[in-house]
RNA sequence: GCUGUGGUAGCUCAGUGGUAGAGCACUCCCUUGGUAAGGGAGAGGUCGAGAGUUCAAUCCUCUCUCACAGCACCA
């Protein structure tokens, strides 16, 4: 085929094939040009040129310079630039595809060998070379056939497998950067000299699954991190490292909080510090709650696989329930149950004992429910991930009709939650109608349009995830931002005629015929475990005076203060201000670090001079400067700040 | 579960084919010092578990286990 030349603003050119359609032109070259070149052509017949371009033609578009290539051009060129020089050291790897993703890029190869840390500093060099030769980028449109033969020739498998993937009617796009050759959808810079030497990092390898995929053998993915410039790259760094001093299971050891140990995996062992913690949480969802017409409930942890097989579960979810085995003295068979993994099939129970009116609805049982979940061994992460944890869990029966209202009271409640807990804004996203699932059309109509005119009414944004929901309804589900922008997802609202089916729950109607009710599943913490964790990292452990496991530290400087120092303890634990004294027979200094240290949010510092004058000097978590007050005065202040937020 | 890397004192880590070391923490002594580490002494470890190789294993090999990073999983 005919070759074509096109000049761009930016005064580089490329070589094309003569077919090349104007929307391919604009596939391969910077963002920024080809807005440029689609802005002055809708099509091409537009263009300033006959289409299909013949050769030799020159594509003059009066604009302005390319300015600075986007970060996402400049991330998807490193991916380019390391698998070239991966390949260049290693001619025998194999290349698969090499996505941009938040920070930088990563590539999955194909190598028997492991690639080690060392490695890694060879390519990091090798790139370094590459982008120093500043070699053009070229690219060009093949038909299937001959891509596919090219890379049968090379062994390069998975790229084959790869065109097998593009649909019928997408072009096949070549990309060279220098002599090294890639199939990539593009669009890509115009040489590797545009790309920051400096301001890129390999950050490591581990496995990873073509497309995910558990039966094939894994990849070898190496990921990196790239920036429009040096102190960019060294903002992210930084910010990384912030991010390590904010993780919850350093703080968790150094606060005292709680530990784990490989007797039981994914399990917490909760010290005093953080069990404080826990039960404060947990006695602010429970006043929360009540308040908003929950009962409060207790279901059993080991049950009967009865129950799990009549729910589904047992079919559905066994790989992941603790499964306990009873001998009993006599029986023919093991009597086999189950950690409850969830609570819903228990608050059913509770729900199917007596009649139910249509008076009683919406009934709202909650529990503080213990779950145990077997979960993947790789998968398990400190707090935010285990195998026992505790859910803020309750279940809603209701009718259809009181679904709207049921969700619109959850979402105030969750948010008005949120805040307290010092997260202001929180996103939500709707999952809809998956393709397989129950239920006639017009009921999830009408189910789903419930949830979204509750989210509406309270004037809420929300994302929707179109066939993301359950197959027997919809579901919310509420991500929260933490103080380094990393989102979790804690809460969630789902809808569920199924359940209820399953298990036979009913009321009786105003008509007096018995009717299934709906459940809704919800929690808004997720459990305590994972929100604890999210808690202490939002916070980097400084968590508000409220929450605080010790909140006031009594510190003598010298030992004749002991005495005073016990009465100010004393009057703050009258209070029910949990505090401690420290009459160490150390200075003052090393006090204020360990604490600080610590995170007590207050210390109180006692000498002489505080004895003499019954006063107490102030310091708070992060403040050098310090106060000095009268105690009454102190203790008062301090009462009025321990009150939790729905105390107020 | 998979790939890779690790497991040495409470914590952070060094080290060696001949059964171990530092700093901090801990205990005791001296020191009573005014807001992020005062000084000295001491105690503390079956080197993750089991098996194998070896005259000898914390070190080499295998299995298991837990942790870390990522992938997969999270009805």
């Amino acid at each position: 085929m005919a070759q074509i030349s096109l000049t761009f603003p930016d005064g580089n050119s490329r070589v094309y094939d003569a077919g090349v359609t104007p929307a391919e032109v604009a596939a391969s070259i910077a963002p920024s040009l080809a807005k440029n070149a689609i802005s002055a052509s809708v099509d091409g017949a537009h263009w300033d040129l006959a289409w299909p371009i013949e050769a030799d033609a020159k594509l003059a578009i009066n604009t302005m310079k390319d300015p600075e290539p986007s970060l996402e051009l400049i991330r998807h060129d490193f991916a380019h630039v390391m698998a070239r020089a991966v390949q260049e050291i290693w001619p025998d790897v194999k290349v698969t595809i090499g996505p941009v993703t938040e920070t930088g890029w990563f590539y999955d190869f194909d190598r028997s060998e492991p690639f080690t840390p060392e490695d890694l500093g060879a390519i990091e060099k090798k790139m370094k070379e590459i982008i120093n030769a500043r070699d053009p980028v070229k690219t060009e449109v093949w038909d299937r056939a001959r891509a596919i033969a090219y890379y049968e020739e090379r062994g390069e498998t998975f790229k084959v497998e790869l065109i097998a993937r593009i649909p019928e009617d997408a072009p096949i796009r070549m990309y060279w950067h220098g002599e090294w050759q890639d199939l990539c959808r593009g669009p890509h810079l115009q040489h590797t000299g545009q790309l920051p030497a400096d301001a890129f990092k390999l950050m490591g390898v581990s496995g990873a699954y073509w497309f995910g995929d558990v039966s094939r053998p894994q990849l070898q993915r190496i990921t990196g991190v790239a920036f429009r410039n040096r102190d960019e790259l060294k903002a992210h760094l930084t910010m990384l490292e912030e991010a390590a001093k904010r993780d919850h299971r350093k703080l968790g050891r150094e606060m005292e909080l709680f530990h784990l140990q490989e007797e039981a995996p994914g399990m917490v062992f909760w010290h005093p510090n953080g069990w404080t913690v826990y039960r404060l949480l947990q006695e602010y969802m429970g006043r929360r709650q009540r308040r908003a017409g929950y009962k409060e409930i207790k279901t059993p942890q080991v049950v009967d696989r009865v129950l799990w097989e009549k729910s589904g579960h047992w079919d559905n979810y066994r790989e992941n329930m603790f499964i306990v085995e009873v001998d009993e003295e006599g029986a023919k068979e093991k009597r086999i149950n189950a950690l409850k993994p969830m609570n819903c099939p228990c608050h059913v129970q509770v729900y199917n004992q007596g009649l139910k009116s249509y008076r009683d609805l919406p009934l709202r049982l909650a529990e503080f429910g213990s779950c145990h979940r077997y979960e993947s061994s790789g998968s398990m992460h400190g707090l935010m991930r285990v195998r026992g944890f505790t859910q803020d869990d309750a279940h809603i029966f209701c009718t259809e009709d009181q679904i709207e209202e049921e969700c619109g009271a959850f979402i105030a409640l969750l948010s008005s939650v949120y805040k307290d807990l010092g997260f202001e804004s929180f996103d939500i996203k709707l999952s809809t109608r998956p393709e397989v699932r129950i239920g006639s059309d017009e009921t999830w109509d009408k189910v789903e349009g419930a949830l979204k005119g509750a989210i509406e009414r309270l004037g809420l944004p929300y994302e929707i995830n179109e066939g993301d929901g359950a197959f027997y309804g919809p579901k919310l589900d509420f991500k929260l931002t933490d103080a380094i922008g990393r989102q979790w997802q804690c809460g969630t609202f789902q809808v569920d005629p199924n359940l209820p089916d399953r298990l036979g729950a009913e009321y009786v109607g105003e008509d007096g015929a018995k009717h299934r009710p709906y459940m809704l599943h919800r929690a808004i913490l997720g459990s305590f475990e994972r929100f604890i964790g999210i808690l202490i990292e939002n916070y980097a452990g400084k968590m508000p005076f409220w929450l605080a496991p010790r909140q006031v530290v009594v510190a003598s400087i010298v030992s004749d203060a002991d005495g005073y120092v016990a009465e100010v303890v004393e009057a703050l634990a009258k209070l029910g201000i949990r505090a401690e004294a420290d009459t160490r027979n150390e200075k003052i200094n090393y006090k204020v670090r360990e604490h600080s240290v610590g995170k007590v949010p207050v210390i109180l510092a006692i000498g002489m001079k505080e004895v003499e004058e019954r006063t107490v000097s102030v310091r708070r978590l992060g403040e050098t400067r310090t106060e000095t007050l009268g105690l009454d005065a102190a203790v008062a202040q301090l009462a009025a700040e321990a009150r939790s937020p729905d105390q107020c």
